[in-house]
DNA sequence: GTTGTTACCGGTAACGGTATCGTTAACGGC
DNA sequence: GCCGTTAACGATACCGTTACCGGTAACAAC
C-alpha cells in the first residue's frame, strides 16, 4: 500500500491546520478566500482526497447508502437498481449492494447487521419476499437506527414506500381483453411470494368479477417469472380451458413462453389466443406478434427511493422523527398485436 | 441516532480491556478460553456488531471492493454483477458498486478516486469501453494502490483479466453455420466500443476467410445490442443481400429483432434463413424459432474475477508483488431450431 | 483605554477499532 | 529460590477526519 496523502500533508503544505483544510473541503465560510484558494491549490497538486471512510467514523455517519435487492437476472429488479444508482450517484451517496439469493429463506437479518456495521446512513429494501421480515425491520429503524425505504410493497402509512400501482396494472390488461370482447380470459401469475404477482392478479380478478365473469380462479395457474414457466403454464391452462381466448400474463418473460405454447397448440396470435403481457421489456416489442404488455417506469421507482431516503435523512438533520413518505407510480397500458384481433 | 454499542461497552460489561474483545473478534489464539466465552456472551447479549469503519481506519484497509459496471439493462453486465456478488459474499467481502452511464465518454477517473476514497480493498473493472482508459487504470494500480481486475478485455500478461473467449464463440457460430452449408452468411455485429462485440466479430469474420468465402466484410451491419437495432440492422443487411441465407447476431436482443425483420420480409426461420445468437438468455430458448446461440458462463467469470482479487488481496498481506492472473472461460454453442433447415 | 464584535484559525478530543509493546502471573527446571 | 518461558491481558498510541471550544487579531464603539 502506497501512502496516501492525507488532510496532514495538505495543511502542512499550505502552512495552515488540518482544521482550515477540513473546512475548505466542506465549504464553510469561516475561511479567508485568499486561503481557501491556497489550499485548494495545494489539494489539486497533491492529488489529495479526503478518506471517506475517517470522515464517516468522525461524523457518525456515512453517505452511503445500503442497498439490498435480489433477482437480478430479472428486468424489474435490475432496472430498478439503475434508478437507484443513478439518483444516489447525482445526489452524492455511495452505495453498498448486497443481494439475497433465496429471498425466502435467506434471513436478512444479517444483511441488515452488516450494513449497519458499514454505517451506511440509510437502507432501501428491495426484496421480494412474502413481508414478514419487514416488519421486523421496521421495528428495527422505528427503533431508532435509520431510515429504510421499502420497494414494492403494499403502502402503508407509517412506512416509506415506493411501488408501483401493480393492481391498476393488473386491472389495465383486464379491462383492454375485457373489452376486446374475449372470453374466457385466463391468466398466468407470478410467484405469490411477490406481492407485484400477487396484486397484478387481483387487478385481474376484480375486472373479471366486475364484469360478471364466472370463477375466473379456475383459470388461474402460476409460473415462475421465466419464459419456461409461463410455457408450462399455458399448455396446463390449455389442457383444463381449451377454449381459451385471451390470457394475460404477469410478466412479458411467461408471456413469451406462452406464445410458444399457444403456437405448439396450433393456436395463432392473437386469432386463435390473445395475449398481454406486463413489464414492457425492450424485447416486448419484438415478440412475434409484438406483445401487448404494461408499462411501468421502473427507473423512476429506483430514483423516487432514493429521493425520498435523501429527504428522511435531511430530515433526520433537524428533528428526530421520521416523516413517512408513500409514492405510488401508475403504470401504464402499452398495445401491440399480441391482443387486437384483426376486424377486416 | 441511537447510540451504537461500541467495544468499549462490550469490555465495561465483560470486565475486560478493549483490546481483550478485539481479540476475541478477530478469533486471535491469546484470549484464556472462559474470558472468550464470557466476551461472546456479552457480545451476543448487547448485540454488538463491530463498526467495520472503525476497523478499516485503524487497518488502512477495508474488506470492501468496488465494482465499476455499466449497461446493466443487458443480460451479460447484470449476469456478471450477480456473479460478483455471491462470490464476494462467500468471501465475506462488502460491494460497493458504481454504475458508468456513458461508458464511452464518461471518465472514470472520478469513480476510481472515489472508490479509492472509500478504502476499497480492491476494483473490479467491467465496464464496457474502448479500452484507453483502461492503460490509465492500470497505471494507477502499478502506482502501488490497490490491486484491480478487468473483465472483458484483451488478456494481457501484465494484467489480471477474467474474460470469455469470445473470439472463439464467434468461431463456434460461423462453423456452425459453415457446417450447415449455408451461403452466403451474414452477421449482424455489436458496437464497435465493446470488446465482446469486436472478438465475436473476428472470429466469425476468420472462419468465413478459412472457409474460403469471399469479402465477409460486406456482410456486416452493426446493431446497438437491442432487438430494436437487431431488426434495423437485418433490414438493411437483406436489402444488399437478398440471398442471405444465414445471419449470426452478436446477441440474443439482437437475434430477436432479427426474426421479426425475417418474418417482415416473408422469409421463415430457419427454412429461408437460419438465425444463430449469442448469451443464451433464459428466454431465447423460447423464441420462435428457438434460438440456436453461444452460452458462456458469466456468473463464472463474476465469480473468478472475486476470487482473482481475493488471491492478490492474500498475497498483498506477504510480499508486495502482485500476481497477475488470467483467466478465460471458453464458451458453448447451444444448437436449437433457428439455424437447423429439416432434411427430410 | 477598555470593551465588544467580528472574521479567521488552531488545539484538543473524540469517533471505534487495532498494532505494538508492555506487564503480570503462573509454571517448570535446575 | 532463582531464572526463563509462556500465556493472558492491558496501556498507549494511532488511523484520518471533524466537533467543539477557544484564541488571536483587527476594528469599531463608547
Amino acid at each position: 500500500m502506497a501512502k496516501m496523502v492525507t488532510i496532514k500533508d495538505v495543511a502542512k503544505a499550505a502552512g495552515v491546520s488540518p482544521m482550515t483544510v477540513s473546512r475548505v473541503l466542506n465549504n464553510r465560510p469561516d475561511v479567508a478566500p485568499k486561503t481557501r484558494r491556497r489550499v485548494q491549490d495545494i489539494i489539486a497538486e497533491l492529488g489529495y482526497a479526503p478518506s471517506a471512510i475517517a470522515r464517516s467514523l468522525s461524523q457518525g455517519r456515512s453517505n452511503t447508502i445500503g442497498v439490498v435487492s435480489s433477482d437480478l437476472e430479472f428486468y424489474g429488479p435490475s432496472r430498478t437498481l439503475v434508478g437507484i444508482e443513478q439518483q444516489a450517484n447525482e445526489f452524492g451517496y455511495a452505495l453498498m449492494v448486497r443481494l439475497l439469493h433465496n429471498p425466502l429463506t435467506d434471513g436478512g437479518e444479517d444483511v441488515i447487521h452488516e450494513l449497519l456495521a458499514n454505517q451506511v446512513a440509510g437502507i432501501i429494501w428491495a426484496v421480494a419476499e412474502i413481508g414478514d421480515r419487514r416488519e421486523w425491520l421496521y421495528k428495527q429503524r422505528a427503533g431508532g437506527l435509520i431510515p429504510i425505504v421499502f420497494l414494492s410493497m403494499q403502502p402503508r402509512s407509517e412506512m416509506s414506500v415506493v411501488a408501483v400501482d401493480n393492481y391498476q396494472g393488473g386491472c389495465l390488461a383486464a379491462h383492454h381483453l375485457l373489452q376486446q370482447g374475449y372470453d374466457p380470459i385466463g391468466m398466468i401469475a407470478g410467484p405469490q411470494a411477490w406481492w407485484e404477482a400477487r396484486e397484478r392478479e387481483r387487478g385481474w380478478r376484480d375486472m373479471l368479477i366486475e364484469a360478471g365473469r364466472q370463477d375466473p380462479e379456475a383459470l388461474i395457474e402460476r409460473g415462475d417469472w421465466t419464459a419456461a414457466g409461463g410455457f408450462e403454464a399455458l399448455q396446463r391452462l390449455l389442457t383444463c380451458a381449451p377454449n381459451l381466448e385471451a390470457i394475460f400474463a404477469a410478466n412479458d418473460s411467461m408471456a413469451l413462453g406462452a406464445l410458444q405454447a399457444a403456437a405448439n397448440s396450433g393456436r395463432s396470435v392473437p386469432d386463435d389466443l390473445a395475449v398481454v403481457g406486463y413489464d414492457d421489456v425492450p424485447e416486448s416489442a419484438y415478440f412475434m406478434p409484438p406483445m401487448t404488455t404494461v408499462h411501468q417506469d421502473l427507473l423512476q421507482v429506483g430514483r423516487r427511493a432514493v429521493t425520498q431516503l435523501h429527504g428522511q435523512l435531511q430530515y433526520q438533520q433537524q428533528a428526530d422523527a421520521f416523516t413517512a413518505e408513500v409514492t405510488i407510480i401508475e403504470p401504464k397500458l402499452i398495445v401491440r398485436k399480441s391482443s387486437i384481433r384483426e376486424t377486416s
